[in-house]
DNA sequence: CATCCAATGATATAAAATATCATTTGTCCA
DNA sequence: TGGACAAATGATATTTTATATCATTGGATG
């Protein structure tokens, strides 16, 4: 067996492993099967730990794997990635990231910086109670919900005040 | 001049005048140019009334001024009449509608139906509170706010019901 | 071992968006 | 008035993103 990992926060290496464990963990219980693939497009996503468009993670992949991976299969590892809840669609950038809160169901709510390009994901309960509720009262049955806010975030700001004074 | 509108809301053709009117007065004050183009893609919005992608907007807008536009020039009129408050895009579904609350600056919500493809447009200020009080915490300004539902409108769920039940 | 089904490979194509540069139109001021 | 400058559009090419299709592979199961 592996040793045992410390899962300080800070190692990326030891939480990168922990989380495709439990992504293939949760697969399992759901009778999903995570396939090599799947595996390594999801490594691609927590590894970047950014939005990556999906050419960007098919070289990437293609790097990982040691052989050219098609444009479709990313797509189609995506598609179950995001089905069950370990990945997520940025629609307003065409990209992807890998769910930080992957163990239960929720409105995944991305602070996306103009700036460095960097997506935060975020929950809030509250705004899936609100929208929901106005879904409700218009007899609008919710499937999926997409909230993103586009900005810049504090680094960046602190980094265009900086420059701003230094020029 | 034109006989005075009555601006009953069932009135498609008067709203729609009455729609562009004020449009090309809110540019006006801003000192922004509501041009011919502009005018007639804000007009295919809508007339149609449901989202429409680019490349279809092209087609209409082509027939309905009498010549072949290209591709950009719909890009850039949609570009322009965003920027203006008086059109939004879907990010989830690559499309544009016009602005039903065009005279004060809000974030929109949709409700995309995933049945007929047809978006609702409704204001919720509090929802717009949570989440900017969210990414003010983290210290984020926020630029634009996306926020898409997309399940079943109420219309296509009772249809939905008959087919069942009529099979 | 044979069969079936899900996943992937391989390729082509569609759909959406942008880049570039020439041309026209509009605005403003001398 | 008309000349200069900026903004908008035309025209074309290309990039980026996503899907369709069908052959092949690889396990699971009986």
């Amino acid at each position: 067996m592996t040793k045992k990992r410390t899962t300080k926060p800070k190692d990326v290496r030891a939480t990168l492993a922990d989380h495709i464990d439990s992504a293939i963990t949760a697969c399992r219980m759901r009778g999903a099967q995570m396939t090599p693939l799947r595996v390594a497009v999801l490594s691609a996503l927590w590894s970047a730990d950014r939005p990556l468009g999906a050419y960007e993670m098919r070289d990437l992949v293609s790097k990982s794997i040691g052989r050219k991976i098609a444009a479709a299969s990313v797509y189609r590892a995506l598609d179950f990635l995001c089905a069950q809840g370990a990945a997520a669609r940025i629609e307003s950038r065409n990209a992807y990231v890998a769910c930080k809160h992957p163990s239960h169901e929720h409105a995944c709510v991305f602070l996306v910086c103009e700036s460095c390009g960097d997506a935060k994901e975020i929950e809030n309960p509250k705004v899936e109670q609100l929208i929901d509720a106005d879904a409700k009262r218009l007899g609008f049955t919710v499937k999926h919900r997409v909230v993103e806010l586009s900005g810049f975030c504090a680094p960046c700001q602190k980094g265009a005040a900086l420059t701003a004074h230094g020029a």
